[in-house]
RNA sequence: GGGGGUGUGGCGAAGUUGGUUAUCGCGCCGGCCUGUCAAGCCGGAGAUCGCGGGUUCGAUCCCCGUCACUCCCGCCA
């Protein structure tokens, strides 16, 4: 290197006029006017504009010419400020220009594979390919650099609250709760497996009962499972686990580490205590147990008023023990088409709901293919309870209860979309409390909600016995813009609790001890009340930038299959590794 | 495991109700150009239309299969 780096190009301003400096980076741009050429120079820190004149130095206007995009330059010059109506607002070093007086070429870049700049549309094979490169773009480098003020800030709130960070294994066992496990096989033990974590939770849970009272991680966590927008195989959270408190101690901290970001980053002030809702009431009025709340469209409970129904599919919905449920969609009738109406059939199709009914509340009365078969007080009823209005439109799903919630829920989303109700720049934080201890599986069996070691509401406790899916649990979940952002519970410390809780879910004596001795064992000497959360950082990041895509906020993210396009992972290996692993492999193609 | 979408020069797109030179923009190469900022003008190169099979005189287009990417359902304690 001919040169040493002096300032970076986001830095230079009007301030710096007259300064030689030295910028290194990345050509971006250039444009060749044939007397002067003009190159946009990019590192992390910006961009800042240079110009070769040949006034300046013959030589190093000549050689610029074969200078193209990507090209790793070092360059030294002086800073000026541009002429009249030259400067570019855009940029933030736009009022000024550097002309050079000589430059290295450190490295010539082949032609990149695609505009660095303008990426967005590119196909995903190709971005993540070159990840390398896309990174240079600066809003996806932006992203991660955020990200990391982010986690910092986390950090330091946790650590100035008195929490410690403690690692814990990334080889650990595998656990039949939960999720698929991502399997490594061990070399010095034939034929067992470790598994990575899909959650440090039995590890912290076994901290607390170290006495350390307050621990916190930012863990890398895996689970083997089919992957969505906003769901990679691995990824982090911000784990933390107190001692000596209950639900609300843990809340308030949480509330108030989201307060320190929302100020430190976006300057708004969060008004504390959040806002809570319990499980019952989100899955009633919004569908789903991580409700969105920057709008209304609430959901009607309307069973009551069709159980007796001239219409016969609400009628046997609810004779069947399912429901009738309803949203207003207020003052949407003059901007839903027919076609918007019969789109919501495929729309819930998916959630096996068999189709949407609807009335539009017209100057000229109710138009529906529906309101013919009700009866005279349905009517009335139904306007009652919806607030139905001239110009709005009900829409009305029946059918079994989690596919009324899934389907109106998942409506109540789009409408809110299509109708514009939704603010986009509003953060809207709030808690769902008083989740069930159990749901039922596939077969009716009761399953966690949370997960095994949650603890019970102390008074539903008696109910283990006779009623286990009345019991409520000591979890919360923190929703930000109907996204789950985090959640939490009050574990269970007791041992004789903890085994009836594993008892109810089908663990018998044999297996528990094989699979969670420790924990049983461990909350035998003197394991301490505890709690805490987990914040998934990811989709915190996606949120706080509004990203419409995981990807956008990780450096190298994987495929909808779990692949890396840019390393091949996973990849074949030699018959070697597998010969040490004892390991062969069936239906090799 | 299931459903939807996409795949055409390096990148992004158009197109063909099946017809023989496959179009446009960016990029690339060459030339011109002293104030651009995704510069402009002129010229040029570059494509077995994802892959395999079928139907047909003829397939980029129709059919079947397959692969990759993507969105969703199931799944994600």
């Amino acid at each position: 290197m001919k040169f040493k780096r002096t300032h970076t190009c986001g830095e230079l301003t009007k301030a710096h006029t007259g300064k030689t400096v030295v910028l290194s980076g990345w050509v971006e741009n250039y444009r060749d006017h044939g007397g002067v050429e003009f190159i946009d120079l990019n590192d992390r820190w910006g961009m800042t504009q240079i110009v070769f004149d040949p006034e300046i130095s013959r030589k190093a206007h000549e050689l610029a010419q074969h200078l193209r995009s990507q090209d790793v330059i070092s360059i030294k010059g002086n800073v000026r400020p541009r002429p009249d109506g030259m400067a570019n607002p855009n940029m933030a070093t736009g009022e000024v220009e550097v002309y050079v007086t000589d430059f290295e070429l450190l490295n010539k870049s082949k032609t990149p594979p695609f505009d660095v700049n303008h990426a967005e549309n590119v196909n995903q094979e190709m971005r993540l390919k070159y990840r390398y490169l896309e990174l240079r773009n600066p809003e996806l480098r932006n992203n991660l650099i955020f990200r990391s003020k982010v986690t910092n800030s986390i950090r330091n709130f946790l650590v100035d609250n008195g929490f410690i960070e403690v690692e814990t294994p990334v080889l650990t066992k595998a656990t039949p709760e939960g999720a698929r496990d991502y399997l490594v096989p061990s070399r010095v033990n034939s034929g067992k497996f470790y598994a990575l974590p899909q959650s440090p939770q039995l590890f912290k849970q076994a901290l607390m009962i170290s006495g350390f009272d307050k621990y916190f991680q930012i863990a890398k966590c895996f689970r083997d499972e089919d992957l969505r927008a906003d769901r990679q195989p691995e990824f982090t959270q911000v784990d933390l686990e107190m001692s000596f408190v209950d639900q609300e101690d843990v809340m308030a901290v949480v509330e108030k580490l989201f307060a320190r970001l929302l100020k430190e980053f976006f300057n708004r002030e969060l008004k504390l205590p959040l806002p809570r809702m319990t499980y019952d009431q989100a899955m009633l009025e919004y569908g789903k147990d991580a409700p969105d709340l920057r709008f209304g469209l609430k959901i009607v409970e309307l069973s009551d008023v069709f159980n007796d129904s001239g219409f016969g599919v609400f009628a046997n919905a609810v004779k069947d023990g399912g429901c009738v449920r309803a949203i207003n969609l207020k003052n949407a009738a003059s901007s839903l088409s027919r076609k918007d109406l019969d789109d919501m059939t495929p729309f819930v199709k998916v959630f096996r709901a068999k189709g949407v009914a609807w009335i539009k509340m017209n100057e000229s009365g109710p138009q529906s293919p529906i309101v013919k078969f009700f009866k005279e007080g349905e009517v009335k009823a139904l306007f009652e309870k919806t607030n139905a209005e001239t110009g709005d439109v009900l829409i009305f799903v029946a059918d079994k209860e989690p596919v009324v919630c899934q389907s109106l829920g998942a409506l109540r989303e789009f409408f809110g979309k299509k109708l514009g109700l939704i603010d986009e720049n509003e953060l809207n934080l709030s808690w769902v409390v008083d989740f069930p201890m159990f749901e039922k599986d596939q077969d009716g069996n009761p399953t966690p909600t949370h997960h095994p070691f949650t603890s019970p509401k102390p008074e539903d406790a008696d109910r283990l016995d006779t009623d286990v899916f009345s019991v409520k649990s000591n979890a919360y979940d923190i929703v930000i813009n109907g996204t789950e952002a985090g959640g939490g519970s009050i574990r269970i410390h007791d041992n004789a609790m903890q085994r009836k809780i594993f008892s109810i879910l089908g663990i018998d004596e044999e297996q528990a001890k094989e699979k969670f001795g420790f924990l049983l064992d461990a909350l035998q000497y003197g394991a301490p009340p505890h709690g805490g959360l987990a914040l998934g950082l990811d989709r915190l990041i996606m949120l706080f930038l509004n990203t419409e895509s995981i990807r956008d906020v990780i450096a190298f993210p994987k495929t909808q299959k779990a692949t890396c396009l840019m390393t091949d992972a996973p990849g074949v290996v030699d018959d070697e590794q597998l010969e040490e692993l004892s390991i062969d492999i069936r239906d090799n193609l």
